[in-house]
DNA sequence: CTATAGGATGGTAGCGATACCAAAATCACG
DNA sequence: CGTGATTTTGGTATCGCTACCATCCTATAG
């Protein structure tokens, strides 16, 4: 039996109404389809909504229509740059629809992760976007039972939960190891980043091996190496490939940092690349145009995948069926002065 | 007079209840104080919780209590690597206190931020980190009339807000060039990032030029350019600068990617660093560190000024009364081998 | 000039949780 | 074993908005 609710209550859509002399039905209206409203109603809404400096109540909103404006993602690692380039373009696509963009991440943990799409969807997010493609059971039905939009990125998988935007990882790590061969390198090692949970690690490793395979090399266990990432361990892997006493000749590295690790490495102590050791590497970091010598890799077009994922879940919130899409973005080999 | 409302509606609070025999209050403090509530009745509930994979609804729980969990934080730039480890470490202290984060770029738009800043208080967040220190009219009354908690972290402005985490851009960027001049070098560049609406960057320049004004060193215009940003603008300003015939010998670049930029121009010239020029950074990107010759820097505490932003707001939510808070984390100058 | 379609308004009933207070159950202790 | 002090549990009333439908105008046609 409260009076006028006088306590710090924040200016709601009724005291709009009130000071604007129409139904709290027109304000809502004015507000979010000013089309169906007369010019008259309008202007004293927007007037009374200036006056107050209100604004609308999202939260209750969304309750009350069973629809939020907030898309959530999921990436690894906010602080690998990697991901900025996608991240942007994912938040440019859904800022230009309204939408907002809830950023989690998962520190590459699975566990983590499921933690996050929970609370994701408590958070009645409309749509989500996961970099990593592998999965715990419950996330997944978590997933499948929320009924929203998912786009997958991280790596083209077969069989997607609902839609996926990347690119072969397999594909592309081959194509990189086959294109070194064609080079006229034969000792070629190989630098993954961890492989526990990451189907993407997985992927380029395999890739790299059926490369070999294909150019009828040998595979060299010593030649293959793991590493955590960042820039000393890119160094170290490329030090203790050296020193591996084989003849190698040439460093696939499966990430940006790592190679860019290695060829400072080589710069300070002097070895030549490509001439005592051809460097290639995966991700088209900016950087490694401008290196000298200027780095080999593999671009792929991260803000393309984006901008494509966010577009997918903004159609189907507009009401686009929900069909299994599956988009290969592809990839480029982009090659340079380092091998 | 709808009767279970059979439609789509996804499982609720009452279903639990009524599934587990207990009244819809004793689910949701089951859910959220587990202590107020006797173990038996917990049993029930987490029995129904877990069979039926529920999710409570934080919209309808926001609503309700007057109070979200979803922080909002807007940078400049998501695509900048400079703020993603204080992103990093907002997100980290944010969760682990069950709260989550929405990122917004501005782009470097004033207008923007305020559309941003709009849109975020509209989805009623429960607090707010700025990057920026510059803000429209409305954006400062939206912000107070909203009365949530508000950091501003990009530089250490005398009247905050609110809360304020920083560093002195003025005292940082005088400090390194004073100690350029220590070093010996006579004729000292500038390349400035941007200054539109961008406090950081004018107060950069300040201190450089007060600086030089300690040093006793005359101010040269040629010396000063402005950049946008990025390693090819980094390379064209710095040879724009040797180009201006007067005998520069050391060029502080106030972005670390402009400093990337022109080392490795230098390095594709075959200049010596820092026997032809020297160069100094602003920011210490990793990569500094790793680069040949490592290049002296200033390093900006930013992963402490994210931890620490985001603990502020989290003691405010926590009841901490509202007072202006203003923590200077402090600046370091890392003395490499380009200087 | 009346009938009627169609757009512009308003009223009512939730959306799915929590706050607040009352009722019931449990406990402590003389 | 009774009585008041304490938990535990449940009922009711919102939170601020939108969906849905009823109502009211204002045109257009016959």
């Amino acid at each position: 039996m409260k009076k006028k609710g006088r306590g710090g209550g924040a200016i709601t859509m009724g005291d709009i109404a009130r000071h604007a002399g129409v139904s709290p039905m027109t304000v809502s209206r004015a507000l979010r389809e000013p089309g169906t409203v007369s010019d008259k109603m309008r202007r004293k809404v927007d007037a009374a909504v200036r006056q107050f400096g209100y604004l609308p109540n999202r939260i209750a909103g969304s309750l009350s229509s069973r629809r939020s404006n907030i898309v959530g993602l999921v990436v690894p690692s906010i602080r690998n740059s990697l991901y900025a380039s996608m991240i942007q373009s994912v938040s440019d696509v859904l800022r230009a629809n309204g939408l907002h963009l809830i950023i989690a991440d998962s520190g590459h943990s699975l566990a983590e992760e499921e933690a996050l799409v929970a609370a994701l969807l408590a958070q009645r997010v409309c749509g989500l976007v996961l970099h990593n493609t592998v999965h715990s059971k419950r996330g997944c039905d978590l997933v499948r039972v929320a009924g929203v939009p998912v786009v997958e990125t991280g790596n083209l998988v077969a069989r997607p939960l609902d839609m996926a935007v990347s690119y072969s990882n397999f594909d592309a790590a081959k194509a990189m190891t086959v294109h070194l061969g064609r080079l006229g390198y034969r000792k070629i090692g190989f630098v993954t980043l961890p492989l526990r949970d990451n189907d993407r690690s997985k992927e380029r490793r395999r890739g790299y091996l059926a490369a070999l395979k294909e150019l009828g090399l040998p595979v060299d266990h010593d030649l293959v190496l793991e590493a955590v990432g960042g820039l000393n361990e890119g160094a170290d892997a490329l030090v203790r490939l050296m020193q591996t006493g084989s003849d190698i000749d040439a460093v696939f590295f499966a990430g940006d940092v790592l190679a860019l690790g290695a060829l400072f490495e080589c710069q300070r102590r002097g070895w030549n690349v490509p001439g005592r050791i051809a460097i290639a590497s995966f991700d088209d970091l900016d950087l490694l145009r401008h290196t000298v010598p200027t780095v080999t890799t593999l671009r792929v077009p991260r803000a393309e995948i984006g901008r494509r994922s966010a577009e997918l879940l903004v159609n189907r919130l507009r009401g686009a069926p929900p069909e299994r899409v599956r988009i290969d973005v592809g990839f480029e080999i982009v090659q340079r002065d380092s091998t």
